[in-house]
DNA sequence: GTTGGAAATGATGTCGACAATATAGGCGTT
DNA sequence: AACGCCTATATTGTCGACATCATTTCCAAC
């Protein structure tokens, strides 16, 4: 089961424009803390001021942007504290989702995410950064599809890995943590393998927390 | 701090309707999982189409509707496999609030938590059940609250909370249960006055745990 | 009788125009 | 010069009409 399955394609031309302003905003085209004025976007991007309130509407949902009635929206300003705070959420709700994945995984689905770290450390080894980041959201992605929770897949692959991936670019981190963060990748998966719920939560609190310290200090000495 | 410092008041019309199809939606005047046509929306609130779209995707972030493109909206259907996701992830959640609310909340706050509980227990023993509900939802509201933490507080506020009570109103569910949650809520209080944040999270899961189980019980017999 | 497709119907998606509101600037008063 | 008010302007909120798409219905062919 790819990631790209669950990735709804674009349809309506609301879509493409949500799509493409959150692009924009994530990767910090728009600068975090601007105004978003709806007539100055419908003439950049070509479509109806209908269509702009439509993708500022679902941006919103997001919690990308703000927006305050009869003044306008706002994308939201990053602070140090907002990313603490996210990553309070994600370590609440990706650790329930590693307990989950270790009850209701299947036993296919937890050899592929077995594959996956094995692939995934030879690609390390030799050193690519670049499919670092890929592939540290896949095994993070396949865990939480895992957990067949509804409710925690949709907070955390359409509201907060967004948030936090615009934290990422803008506050110009590097990826995740290389060498430590792989093996804590593989006891986690070794722990879903062994169905230990109350250890896979554990494991997965654990590296997310070690995740938003190794974060707490590059912020200080910043 | 009243819960009603946060709730911003409908100021536009599509408020107004956000507002009121809510009301209708949970408390099942609107049926579960019926379609929403805008024209007919539109008619019966006497405003225009936008304004029932508007409504209609502010509905959709609260996970109330969906929408699938060219189709239209439909209220989400309830399921007993849901409403236990729901309480995975709202352990999950008030869990990591009654964590962070340990270490957030004022003394002050903490005494009015405190005084709270004391007035509660009057009103229980006193045997007045419909204050129960509201009770229970103060206790909890404040603890979200003072977790100081927004990405949580909204959430579980402006999702979850909503979500749950319409599962409550629409199975025909009595209010939390009664005598053995005070003594829960309780406990949790003392944790968060003592600043024991790994307690008052593990009690505050205990209690929703036992409630999830509750509920499985009550639909299993059903 | 069944199946396939095309037209008809009804819905959602998109648009431009108007109304209502917030903000900025200028003017007058103290 | 500072303060308050009022007007001017620009933005958002709302509306009705049109375009586009999904669904249904009906008819024809097999």
């Amino acid at each position: 089961m790819s990631i790209a399955a669950f990735v709804e394609q674009a349809v309506t031309s609301a879509d493409k424009t949500f799509l493409q302003l959150r692009v924009d905003i994530v990767e910090g085209a728009i600068p975090a803390g601007s105004k978003l004025s709806e007539t100055e976007l419908s003439t950049k991007y070509q479509v109806s001021r209908a269509v702009i309130r439509e993708a500022i509407n679902r941006l919103e949902s997001c919690h990308l942007v703000e927006r305050k009635a009869n003044v306008g929206a706002r994308i939201v300003s990053l602070t140090p504290e907002g990313l603490i705070q996210l990553y309070q959420v994600r370590e609440a709700l990706e650790g329930m989702a590693a307990r989950l994945a270790a009850k209701n995984m299947s036993d296919e689905e937890i050899a592929d995410l077995t594959a996956l770290l094995d692939n995934h450390f030879q690609t390390v080894k030799g050193g690519e950064s670049y499919y670092q980041e890929a592939g540290d959201l896949d095994f993070h992605y396949r865990i939480i599809l895992g957990s067949k929770n509804q409710h925690l897949i949709e907070v955390l692959v359409n509201g907060i890995y967004h948030l936090i991936r615009m934290y990422r670019v803008q506050f110009g981190m590097a990826g995740p943590r290389v060498t430590t963060a792989f093996d804590e990748h593989k006891h986690v998966v070794q722990a879903i393998a062994n169905r230990d719920e109350e250890l896979a939560e554990m494991l997965m609190r654990r590296h997310i927390l070690y995740s938003k310290n190794n974060i707490e200090r590059k912020l200080l000495q910043s």
